[in-house]
DNA sequence: GAATTTGTTCTATACAATATAGAACAAATT
DNA sequence: AATTTGTTCTATATTGTATAGAACAAATTC
C-alpha cells in the first residue's frame, strides 16, 4: 500500500498517517488480521522519525481500529458492532456532522449530500471488491 | 445563539467556535447577512482573548463562509453555487471522505452510514423551519 | 540458546502553533 | 466629536509536533 507523506502540510504527519491507513483498509489494501509493518520499518520507509509512527499507531488503537501487542506488532481490528451510545460513534457522528453544517451552508442541497456521500461510499467500495 | 467553549480541550479554541458558528448557521439561528458581532464584544462574551474570536473570523472567511468587511464587521454570505471542482467543495469531500472511511473500518454497514446522514441532516434542519 | 527485532520509556532539542496581553492606527459608525 | 471597528505590531507563555539517541525487556527468529 502506497503512503504519501507531505512533510510541510498544515496537517501534522502522524494525522496524515493515521487517516491514511484508515482509508487504506477501507479500500480492502490491508485487512482485519493483517499485521502493519514495525514502527522502525515504516519510518525508514517514509522518511519520517520512529515516534511519528509510533503516535499515529496509538492514535489507530484509540479509535478501535487496530490493536497493539506489546513487544509484538499492531494488527488490525475485525470490525465489531457499533453501538450508538459507544465514543467511536460519537466521535464518527461529530466528524459527519462538522462537515454537513459546511455543506449546507455553502448552499450544497441535501439531495446532493447525499448523492456526494454515496459516490464517497462506491469510490471507496470499487477497489475493494476486487481483492 | 448559545455558544459553549472549552478551554482546555483538544481542539483549539478558535476551531471550536468555528465549527460552532456554522452549525449555529446551519440551523438557521443567524441568518445570510446578518451581522457577527465584533471581535472585541464576542471575545468579552466567552471570556477569550480578541485575537482568537479574529482567527476564527478569518477561518470562516476563508471557507467562504463570511465576509469580512475591513473597519466596519462580519457578515454572513449569501449561498452560492457550489462547482465540483472549488477548493471548498474539495474540502468539504476530503472530510467526508475520513469520516466515512473510519465508519466503515469500525464496522458501520453502508446503509447506516447513509441513514446516519440523513438524520443529521433532518437534526440540522429541524429548529431551521421553525423560524 | 544466541541474535535480532519488537514496542516502550526516557532525556533532549528545535520549531511551530496556540493563546494571551497591550498598544497604536486609521477607517467606519454613532 | 466620540466611539467602535478591524488591523497591525511587539511580546510572552504554554503546548504540540517532530526529530534524535539511548536503553530496556519481551517477543521473535535463526
Amino acid at each position: 500500500m502506497i503512503i504519501h507523506i507531505e512533510p510541510h502540510a498544515d496537517t501534522p504527519i502522524y494525522t496524515q498517517l493515521t487517516k491514511q491507513i484508515i482509508e487504506g483498509i477501507a479500500r480492502g489494501y490491508m485487512r482485519p488480521g493483517d499485521s502493519l509493518p514495525s514502527v522502525r520499518a515504516l519510518a525508514g520507509d517514509l522518511g519520517v522519525n520512529m515516534h511519528t509512527v509510533n503516535k499515529s499507531y496509538h492514535e489507530l488503537e484509540k479509535r478501535g481500529i487496530i490493536r497493539i501487542i506489546p513487544k509484538s506488532g499492531a494488527v488490525i481490528q475485525a470490525p465489531v458492532v457499533v453501538t450508538q451510545d459507544s465514543h467511536h460513534y460519537e466521535h464518527i457522528t461529530d466528524e459527519l456532522k462538522s462537515a454537513i453544517a459546511e455543506a449546507l451552508v455553502l448552499g450544497i442541497q441535501t439531495e446532493q449530500v447525499e448523492e456526494l456521500v454515496t459516490s464517497i461510499i462506491q469510490d471507496l467500495h470499487a477497489e475493494a471488491e476486487k481483492k
